[in-house]
DNA sequence: TAACTATACTTGTCTAGACAACACTATGCA
DNA sequence: TGCATAGTGTTGTCTAGACAAGTATAGTTA
């Protein structure tokens, strides 16, 4: 069950007509064309990482083509890493060192009912609170003043997945305790209150306070996958959610394809 | 060094100057600018998330440039998905829903050297083995079939942080046995040896087993992070590696910010 | 030999114009 | 009224040429 898709996201790049008569293969555009030509290149080890790739007038050459069209083809595949470029030197095929995919956290909400189960959300805890030290901080907010908490646990086809513990700034959302979150989940309003500009994860594991394994119908010893995120909006900061997910019914799924 | 074409009786319709000589201000070219333009823009709200951004000719208009210099920057702003596009209709302030941060995960080493801390790996386990069933199936080899086997405990600063639990297969990387691990990582290797195709993970919580607590210098019932990884080379699986991390001293950050 | 120079090749960027595909609107006709 | 059609504005793509800037190399000079 894959929580989180891969970074490259093809876009719906529909297929447009060919404008040439030889397009009986391909209707492809010639940048996707090329951009195809060398991708297949260097999956099938032609130019092995750290190798040096045709010149752009070589493929001008090659593919009847002016040069913006090569252009765009090889710049792109330097915008997703797959070359390396340096000016007056040539394109080198890159090193697929740094391995690093990326993950990409969604709405609890959208991931649940993307895997075409069901959603439900319990709500535990509403009400207006005094920030203690460490959420005043986070919020950046006076100590002792007004902030909105909430405790909620969403449950996927009636199994507890995830406990979210979330203190807002009233600054942002002063409407937010008068939301009904079974029917809408705070990250999705939030986002509509407040537009995001910034956003700080991390990801840990750790144990559930008893509250928490109480509410995820848990053992207090076993491990949990906790996610904690703080949003800023231009300086303000919005929310503070801790997300606590057993970790026998949570894991993170990645896959990492650059070719 | 030709700088100018003195006798060239062709003039410059429009001056290019303004990369050499007035770069005091403003050394970016100018598709940079018109994207750094857009960009405050949709960080300050000018375009609140779902608005019609400017068309293509005006921008040409308000920054005298052509129409492939307007539309390079708004592509890229695109692919960043910061806006979206619609043919026929216009450019549109993308709705940042989709909070996809990214998690990256990366070499231990590189990880712990950039963090301007000393590495040092420590060699509990070098040697082939026979496939069990779960690494016969993960590797693609046959049952009891040889693959090598190596433990590893990575310390940042003398305190360990990562437990290494790797699985290669010996048609990709032969002299696997041979290298010196407390000097290379096998990640590191790796890389060189076969170029990586995919890759797949998965991040979870988890107790250690009894062998990595002790080698972890951890309780065996504090909590973990777990990073499985399994690679591929074009068909051909090259290597599964279970990483583990005791919860108190490994977390992942990463922050998400589009502008 | 060492330093400089001219040259060739590379990538980086921009122009002015063109045609195609698509969405929307206004208009004319039945 | 309802429908087809033309017109307008938008994005998507490509061309042929140009200049700028960086690198490497061969040749020349001190």
């Amino acid at each position: 069950m894959p929580v989180f898709s891969q970074s490259s996201t093809i876009k719906p790049k529909r297929a447009q007509l060919d404008r040439s008569v030889a397009g009986a293969i391909s209707a492809q555009a010639p940048f996707e064309r090329i951009k195809h030509y060398l991708k297949s290149g260097l999956a099938t080890g032609v130019w092995p990482p750290g190798a040096l790739m045709p010149s752009e007038s070589e493929l001008v050459a090659q593919f009847s083509v002016s040069r913006m069209t090569v252009g765009r083809a090889i710049r792109e595949l330097q915008q997703e890493g797959l070359v390396e470029r340096t000016q007056g030197v040539g394109t080198f095929a890159a090193e697929l060192h740094r391995v690093s995919s990326s993950l990409t956290i969604r709405d609890i909400h959208e991931e649940i009912v993307g895997r075409g189960h069901v959603h439900r959300a319990t709500v535990h805890l509403k009400r207006a609170e005094r920030a203690s030290a460490s959420i005043a901080k986070r919020l950046d907010v006076k100590l002792n003043s007004v902030v909105f908490h909430t405790l909620l646990v969403h449950h996927e086809n009636g199994v507890p997945l995830q406990c979210e513990d979330r203190f807002v700034n009233p600054i942002c959302a002063p409407d937010y305790l008068s939301v009904d979150f079974t029917e809408v989940t705070p990250t999705h309003y939030l986002f509509q209150v407040a537009p995001l500009i910034e956003a700080q994860f991390s990801v840990e594991a750790g144990l559930p306070s008893s509250r928490e394994a109480k509410l995820l119908q848990m053992s207090a010893a076993e491990p949990c996958l906790i996610v904690s995120r703080r949003t800023v909006n231009r300086d303000t900061p919005i929310t503070f959610a801790r997300l606590v997910h057993p970790a026998s019914r949570y894991q993170i799924d990645s896959v990492f394809k650059p070719y």
